[in-house]
DNA sequence: TCTGGGGTCCTAGGACCC
DNA sequence: TCTGGGGTCCTAGGACCC
């Protein structure tokens, strides 16, 4: 998310001048939004699970330090949950989503130029702060962010994004700092980046960490100091541009605008497993309506759509998946055209006999929905009235909640739901479930 | 018997991120 | 019993063209 499109991938852009650059990042960021509306889950650990409730995807502090691993199965957590009073929770994307947009709102006070990097990270360029205190001016940065939103971030200051990637890490580790480094203004570079295991820089993941392992390197120091050539060979050019970054060169740019996505996916697991084909068309209508939703709010159209089935690739049961991708005869946003399209598909690839555990739908091809290609041969819907229907659709549905509206291939029951057990209540964006305070 | 070479476009798959 | 979801970028290799 959020990276450049270099026109020559394999060329490095560097900056021209001097840069700093702040990476804020909130601190467990969905553990930390659930204990802002019940206090009692201050101090204690929690964690909270993935779709489906399936996953460990964010604990406190206190979870941490009982050595419960991020994305840990839920399942393999129980008599430690049980043992130490876990507070377990499902995740509430309504609730996370909306804090995140609180947060976001506040940094953009502190610089003018921002890129909004996930949902709880953001980089900020500093430059022309140049005469204030870094440190100082991230410690108001904090102290403004958790006043106004109660959640807690961390800030690492850099003269390229993956320095400052790099003190945001140091921040968290050392708590002398609070949660503030910056590495701008630090005499000892070196010494923190060969403190640093290679494995825990940013753009280095399991494949790279132990080729570079098997070479000898282990430290951000080692990797840094490597000769271009042999980066090169085996790193391709994006190893190459992240070598630049921790040698002080920016090779990164912020990236401010939002590009529209090139591809929307929509899939989930179920609840509990689905047979029949009906079910699995069903289920996919709903995923294509969020798909086609996605699609419309960056005024976009898809030319293509893959849908694709799996059953539970853990047990032991009969294995199938199966994805096909169709080109549509002119692009679309229509739910009502992509979810006709989608069905066909499916009805494709089912096969009877397997207990499905998931299907998902990717729409891409993406073209702006003003400047479609023109198919002389194929004739057009009335494109005008469609886009006003569909954006009429869209407003009431945001007002009053999605699916206010829905299409009758969604089905009403939806026994095949993703579990959530230990959901919160969507204080921030549901008139009916704000939070109410007792005196 | 001899059997080119270079360019572009597209796709699948791998790797990474949060 | 129980294992998430949604993205981006890069490269290699095949198809195709001249």
């Amino acid at each position: 998310m959020g990276r450049r499109d270099h026109s020559d991938s394999s060329s490095i852009t560097m900056a021209a001048t001097d840069h700093i650059f702040a990476l804020i990042d909130c601190n467990n960021f969905y553990a930390s939004c659930e204990r802002i509306f019940n206090p009692g889950l201050e101090k204690k650990p929690v964690v909270v699970l993935s779709n489906n409730d399936g996953c460990i995807i964010s604990r406190s502090n206190e979870a941490k330090a009982l050595g419960i691993p991020m994305g840990a199965p839920l399942f393999e957590m129980q008599a430690l949950i049980k043992k130490q009073e876990v507070k377990v929770l499902s995740s509430n994307y309504a609730l996370y989503g909306d804090m995140s947009q609180r947060v976001m709102a506040t940094l953009m006070e502190f610089s003018p130029d921002i890129e909004i990097y996930s949902i709880d990270e953001a980089f900020l360029s500093l430059n022309g702060f140049e005469h204030k205190n870094m440190t100082d001016y991230a410690q108001t940065i904090r102290a403004t962010v958790k006043q106004r939103t109660g959640i807690p971030v961390s800030i690492g200051i850099g003269a390229t994004k993956t320095l400052a990637k790099v003190a945001n890490k140091a921040a968290k580790k050392n708590s002398a700092w609070q949660s503030v480094f910056d590495l701008v203004n630090h005499p000892y570079v070196d010494e923190v980046l060969e403190k640093m295991p290679v494995e825990n820089v940013w753009g280095i993941g399991r494949s790279l960490s132990k080729t570079l392992n098997r070479h000898g390197v282990l430290n951000a120091l080692q990797l840094k100091n490597l000769p271009d050539t042999w980066i090169r060979k085996n790193m391709t050019v994006v190893g190459h541009r992240l070598a630049w970054e921790l040698r002080g060169i920016s090779c990164l740019p912020l990236d401010m605008v939002v590009p529209p996505k090139k591809g929307i996916m929509c899939s989930r697991s179920f609840g509990k497993p689905v047979t029949a084909l009906e079910g699995l068309k069903e289920a996919l209508s709903n995923y294509t309506t969020r798909a086609a939703e996605k699609l419309r709010s960056q005024n976009s159209l898809a030319g293509l759509i893959m849908v694709y089935i799996t059953t539970n690739p853990f047990n032991d049961m009969p294995y199938y998946s199966n994805a096909v991708t169709f080109s549509l005869p002119f692009p679309s946003a229509n739910t009502a055209v992509l979810i006709r399209h989608a069905h066909q598909i499916m009805e494709k690839i089912y096969k009877d006999g397997y207990a499905y555990k998931k299907t998902g739908v990717f729409l891409s091809g993406i073209v702006p929905d003003n400047q479609m290609q023109r198919d002389m041969f194929v004739k057009e819907p009335d494109l005008v009235r469609e886009k006003k229907l569909l954006r009429a659709v869209d407003a009431i549905n945001y007002q009053f909640g999605s699916d206010t509206i829905q299409y009758a291939s969604s089905g009403m029951i939806k026994p095949w739901r993703m579990k959530q057990a230990y959901r919160s209540p969507r204080f921030t964006t549901r008139w009916d479930e704000i939070l109410t305070v007792k005196i």
